[in-house]
DNA sequence: TTTAAATAGATAAAATTTTATCTATAAGTT
DNA sequence: AACTTATAGATAAAATTTTATCTATTTAAA
């Protein structure tokens, strides 16, 4: 007898996978504007140039079910990915340093759809504290501790300068943050119920001087 | 009889193990800084938090020999490393885009490092244009095809609205650039012989986000 | 001088991810 | 109604990446 998979038993996605369902995501929500109403497998990979079969397993990831000689329903299709992806959860977040990089991630449309939520930033330089940025208000860095235990906020955006990371994600987590996402390019250590993502500009210019580098 | 590999048999190495690198250079800087003249593998994944044997196994890439009981030689290691990445290598690159994304770039110094130089920058906005960013000159996007085939460059840093990506895209790799680093959330598609990284913040989002439901 | 410990290097195993193949089925076609 | 085709879904194979184990060697300590 064969048992079905449920929600407490199912299949952990890869990263890889779920890092491919934001451009499927994208895309699906083109196609809906311009009113179709079911799409195959095979389509979504050859527009966005992937493996067919790659997508199909993706897609199996959702748990939603397609017709042969149809594909998937769009609009299930797409719910389920927003379901995968968390759009429907909310999760608040605050940023730390609103420098340049900061400020381009404050103006960042995707955070909320992913249930990621900024509300507030935080830097010491004075001329920016007490600004807002993309309506959310840019506190003195003195404030950290205050105010995300106050919030009991537990996701922590930091982009500041390397020297300063690591003491900065020590303030965070010892006032409850539990997931930090780091774009400074040093790699911090944080203790083990807490996750960190490293976003690493030189890691990537890494793959990319080798593709350049294979191309000559 | 065994044969050594040698440059044109070199084994590729994966991304992840490229990705990692970084990590490893910016930690045995600071070693050198304190004086440390040798360093083991172990030592490395200690206090990186990575794998003992990974970080063996990605040094060996470089082809630097280490002693049992020692180590490696820290200065060979990281020259090893260095020419690995890139470093000794030169490639001019422009930025297009020169919003907050595009500025927050502009002013990262890891790029030269890399072996990446940004000798220009493109936005349509009058506002930016003809200004200074970090010693880097913004031109109005009309003068794109121009510059980049005049001044040969290859490479070429997307920083724009998703609803341009694609044709801007498309206009330089018209003139001659064969690789992107494409920041917006998009895929592009570009001909066979161009490479295109794509930085998609959404992705890692997606990632976070799902680390961030594990928590609960 | 002998022994023990640390560690690189090599080989092997395990896990993961990607790609291929096979089967069933729905929809269109003859 | 029978046949053909496209495609999902399932299973299997291949490739890749990570992790483990084994061996040899260097250094330090007994």
């Amino acid at each position: 007898m064969k048992v079905k998979k449920d929600s407490y038993n199912k299949k952990e996605v890869s990263e890889a996978t779920l890092r491919r369902f934001p451009f499927y995501h994208h895309y699906l929500k083109q196609l809906e504007k311009d009113g179709i109403k079911e799409i195959s497998s095979a389509q979504i990979a050859k527009f966005l140039g992937f493996n067919t079969i790659q997508v199909r397993k993706d897609i199996e990831a959702t748990k939603i079910e397609g017709k042969p000689k149809r594909g998937y329903n769009l609009k299930k299709l797409i719910s389920a990915i927003e379901k995968f992806l968390g759009f429907y959860t909310k999760n608040e977040a605050v940023l730390v340093g609103a420098g340049h990089l900061g400020y381009a991630l404050l103006g960042y449309h995707g955070f909320k759809e992913y249930g990621v939520d900024i509300i507030a930033a935080f830097d010491n330089n004075p001329e920016r504290v007490d600004k807002f940025i993309n309506y959310k208000k840019v506190f003195s860095i003195d404030r950290l501790e205050e105010i995300i235990s106050r919030m009991q906020i537990k996701i922590g955006i930091l982009t500041v300068p390397v020297s300063v990371a690591q003491e900065l994600a020590d303030r965070m987590v010892k006032v409850g943050i539990k997931a930090i996402w780091n774009f400074a390019p040093v790699k911090i250590k944080v203790p083990k119920d807490v996750v960190v993502q490293h976003e690493n500009l030189a890691s990537s210019l890494a793959v990319l001087s080798q593709k350049i580098k294979k191309l000559k």
